[in-house]
DNA sequence: CGCAATATCCCCCGTTTATGGGATTCGCCC
DNA sequence: GGGCGAATCCCATAAACGGGGGATATTGCG
């Protein structure tokens, strides 16, 4: 049996949701309600399994929501659950560790199927926010392949401690070699990572994510 | 009619996904191929709207024809249909500019209905490999919320250029103030990022998105 | 108005980096 | 065996940086 809990302002909504969950076997709700002000006793007294969280509530938001719900509760399955998908909304909620998107178009008969889906470790999202996420990551991340800087062993780790904050004299002796041999790798690292400056090398680092 | 290509290694799977795909109103499969090896002529000359790449092939892996497609056509949709849903293959793909990422154990309607989804801009994916995806990406993104240092305008500035590996000189030269001026910034950025070095900051400034 | 925060500028001093030379050993490949 | 890259060490010099003092002007807020 899975332990519903309904966050959605809209009352008529609400009811549905709960008759349609409550009406098939295997589904429980075992509250809902119009906002999430109180969410974190809320949830930690009906110990529900998964959250269907509305994005636009009066008051707390439902993202906000997600923040407070995973800022107590790690296990717990929240789906966000509204009408938009523009990207702002997404990425947020995607960041705050939720762990579903779907619009509120999403046929009933989805709509369990995502329930159950989420409760066995999936992710159900309506494709077209699947496409947004997808969108993002390959924006956001240029992948490491392309840039190999074909850096040895020994230089990468001068670089990792370099990144960490560390002076030359600290890597010196978190490696237990000389000082000297420090600067000589990092001579070669900056060759090779065409830069001139350890914060340059440290930027470099992290935008490739040689780390 | 959406226009399908298929790259496929095992014969009778090749087969069955052909004769699915034909034996659909709407759909019409242009192409099926056993190796990708060909796959920027076949697609050039092919024109199909989709196409269905399995990742593990001999010779000239699916990722790889992945790359090739999208180094020629933005426009064609390729989905990844696959056994395996390990991480590094679901990340290089997505960063590899896929649209889709199915498991082969989905069932033939899901695969009808991924198709024609990801020609309407979707982005159909198996929900454990979405899963993988909600990871990685709450995983690379700290979010910029929680830690606001309290940075005042021109102080950001300066950490701006600072992480573009400039030195203090060309700071000062870039916002047309002293030496000095540049250095007592940095003194008081350093108080409150509570760091001491150049490359810490601007290793800070990229773990907390500070750009 | 006084006060705090910001932005601007200045000096000193010691440390750290950057850059230019070297050197030796070791293992690998032709 | 000779050449090559890697890892290790050394030296010297100049520039950049970090931390410690200051100072002045402007702005906004109570």
């Amino acid at each position: 049996m899975i332990k519903i809990l309904l966050y959605e302002d809209n009352a008529p909504l609400r009811e549905g949701l709960s008759m349609l969950f409550n009406g098939t076997q295997g589904f429980s709700v075992v509250g809902a309600f119009q906002n999430c002000t109180q969410v974190v006793q809320q949830v930690s007294h009906l110990q529900p399994d998964v959250i269907l969280m509305d994005i636009d509530m009066p008051g707390l938001g439902g993202i906000a929501g997600l923040k407070l719900i995973r800022s107590q509760f790690k296990q717990v399955k929240v789906v966000m659950l509204t009408v938009f998908d523009d990207n702002q909304n997404v990425l947020e909620a995607m960041q705050a560790g939720a762990d579903g998107y779907l619009l509120k178009k999403t046929p009933p008969a989805k709509l369990l199927e995502a329930v159950a889906d989420v409760c066995e470790g999936g992710a159900p999202m309506t494709s077209s926010v699947a496409r947004q996420v997808l969108q993002l990551f390959a924006h956001k991340a240029p992948a490491q392949a392309p840039t190999s800087y074909q850096l040895s062993d020994r230089e990468k780790e001068v670089l990792h401690w370099l990144v960490q904050g560390y002076s030359y004299k600290m890597v010196a002796a978190q490696l237990f070699i000389s000082l000297e041999t420090v600067r000589s790798h990092v001579k070669k690292i900056y060759e090779k990572l065409q830069v001139n400056s350890k914060s340059e090398a440290v930027a470099k680092a992290f935008k490739e994510n040689i780390t």
